[in-house]
DNA sequence: AATGAATGAGCGTTCATTCAT
DNA sequence: GATGAATGAACGCTCATTCAT
């Protein structure tokens, strides 16, 4: 695909630079990255706190103190920014996945912390809920039409294995663990508590999001999960 | 007047029959309850496709064979209508908790259909989902106003601690075991695998609709939970 | 009809009852004239606080207990009960002025009453106003379709010229007064001042409800009249 | 481009005509300026002829050749259009009062001048009197909020009252006139001709509308209103 | 690239009115 | 005659999007 050779290679010449050279071909001129950058920015707030159908081209555009029509001349379509938004999320999330600091030697506490991840990361940027839950609710036809969605999960799923057979090899770990299963038990546990903690808080009568409550969830699912590797019990 | 008594024999010969004979006026209910209740089932199938705000009035009134002014006529707004079909899935939710046939005698066959169920329910009513993912997008706030909302999950917590108190007495469980904990994460391993099956299965790179796969998160969900109330770790 | 000879036969069946017998031309059975009357007045006073057309039929049947239908049923439409609503304000007014009690021997003091009363009859209904503006502002269709119109105002030019002639018998009216414009006047010095009270409040930031200035008013007028007719000024 | 040329063509041939050269896409002003003038005079003149709530954002656009979303973009609401139009009407009103040419030295006409002009303006701008109307309707809510109101009559008062103290200077006239009294009879004796001209040429059986009837009553209030503050009664 | 006016479809809602019992 | 459900046009307003400078 040319056009992508030529991206390929702007961005590689742009290494080093603050700032790319304008072209002929508006290939983003001065100033257009930090116009672009700030509705990406003002587009992933509005579309999290509001959804894909609540959030108007308007407010973003004033978010990002720029206008309208700009919003078009960057990304040609809400869908198509909402696309980006997207895409950045995901990649914030995996990246942050990879990026945790394991104690490579005691794989227990490592998992345990990988456990805990997507849990606390939800906590910490709810918004990302919401985008997650505007795509399903359009059956997943943005991220079914990337083609490499299937390469964000992949290096989490990787380092979960490697820990999982550091256990193995360790002897604390049982040999069967799935951990396709377990790295998404690990992301529902971790995802439900967030997305629901409004219906669930009424329907329980308890304040989810009390800091002493969020803790023993934390706790809770890791210990469940942790257990559910472990060759022996722990005793309690 | 001879048109009148065709019609009353197109009546009477219809009956049994899901329409009633056509007229020149096209055959209406003339009944609230009727019309009321076709335009909820409608709401709910929009509600359920296109999430609140994705939702339109005149979708839901074609769709019940209806007009735009009998939602207002009948609900008033089109978040009340919301409301009326929010309220309508929890009912129908819990109220298929707790018709929940249990085994008396077998707590470990009890809880396992227990924990189960929720996985099960939204796989069959994935509507369910977009209704409480919309709820949760609006901070709840329906919910919250809901007077009745903490008597929804009671049951089914009631439920619950029977089945477990059950297990204790036969020496089978911990004695432990804290059921709001459990209860959140029964329904979390059950409702994320469905709200989330899209995004997932891009990520994962599979099908989480092939039946298979779905037997085999019941099963594994069901037996993680299981083992982490039973006293002894069972062997593998 | 068969269907209603049906229905008339059980309805003959019930006379007695407590339900009077209906007749083939619908005559308006007992309580008809109630709810009629019920339903006119309600009217009125919408009429009168919304015009026309800030008026809700939904409103003017409820104030009157009654029901959309109904004024459906006796007046055929909103235009039509406006027009009856709108003969109902001008025979009222229209009746109170000649029912005026005007001294016979004292035609300054009676013309004094006349000038009066339309501003004093206006500031006690100024729903009136409402309803002439209304029909004014649809270039008075109304008024011009009725046959009875000019009839309203002929008593009141007629009462006016007797007062003047016997003024002018006692010699302390002029002779060439124009009765016409004279009862023109009169009536524009009175409605004005309700008519436009709101805005003129506003433009010479004075309260024009304020008793004192109402009285004020009254004597302005009937003393700005009466000089105009008299033969001699009076000394002020 | 030939159909360009044939345009500019018509353009000038079409100079001093009302309207410009027709193109592909119809001729928009894409002056923020002109599209608000438009608006705002198409909504003068629909607002006046039906009142504000017969009126329709619809009627407004077409007849200003825009768009409905315009007024919006513009005006913000219906009503805020409203409260412009409003404005304007005032200042025209009272602009064209405060430019009327007076006699310096001729007291008694300026003063006919004076008590003729409202007569005369509502007669030629009738629409004022439906704006009016629906103001006083509405209890003049928005003319309460404006905070100018109160300047726009004021200057009209200054003028009344100088040319009142000029004829008492030359001692012509009374000098206990009361000028808001006077002003307001000013304007009720010409308002109310113009606002009732309908409902009033119905009862009286008269055309109120006839050159010679108008040029009548402007003399006969001209007459009334100077009389009333002349020291002494013309003689009859 | 930035600015802001123009475009037009369509949305939630209202309302006068009619129909059936 | 009373009751209330049904009908359908239209209204004020919003929004994504495009165009012109």
């Amino acid at each position: 695909m040319k056009a992508k050779d030529i991206d390929l290679n702007a961005v590689v010449a742009s290494i080093g630079k603050e700032e790319p050279a304008p072209r002929k071909r508006p290939f983003k001129a001065r100033c257009a990255k930090t116009t672009r950058q700030n509705i990406l920015k003002a587009a992933r707030e509005v579309f999290s706190r509001k959804g894909y159908e609540g959030a108007r081209i308007e407010k973003i555009s004033k978010a990002a103190k720029s206008y309208d029509s700009l919003i078009y001349y960057y990304f040609g379509s809400k869908e198509k920014l909402f696309v980006e938004v997207l895409e950045g999320a995901y990649r914030d999330i995996f990246e942050a996945g990879q990026n945790l600091p394991l104690d490579e030697n005691d794989p227990e506490a490592a998992l345990r912390q990988i456990i805990e991840f997507p849990f606390r990361y939800y906590m910490a940027h709810p918004e990302v809920i919401v985008l997650l839950g505007t795509e399903n609710l359009h059956a997943g036809k943005h991220i079914s039409k990337s083609s490499t969605a299937d390469q964000y999960a992949l290096p989490m799923l990787t380092i979960l294995q490697s820990v999982i057979d550091k256990g193995i090899k360790k002897g604390v770990f049982r040999k069967d663990v799935d951990c396709e299963q377990l790295y998404m038990a690990i992301t529902s546990l971790g995802y439900f508590y967030v997305s629901n903690r409004h219906t669930f808080s009424a329907f329980m009568n308890r304040d989810l999001l009390h800091p002493e409550r969020i803790e023993a969830w934390a706790h809770y699912i890791s210990t469940l999960l942790l257990d559910s590797v472990r060759k022996h019990k722990t005793t309690t």
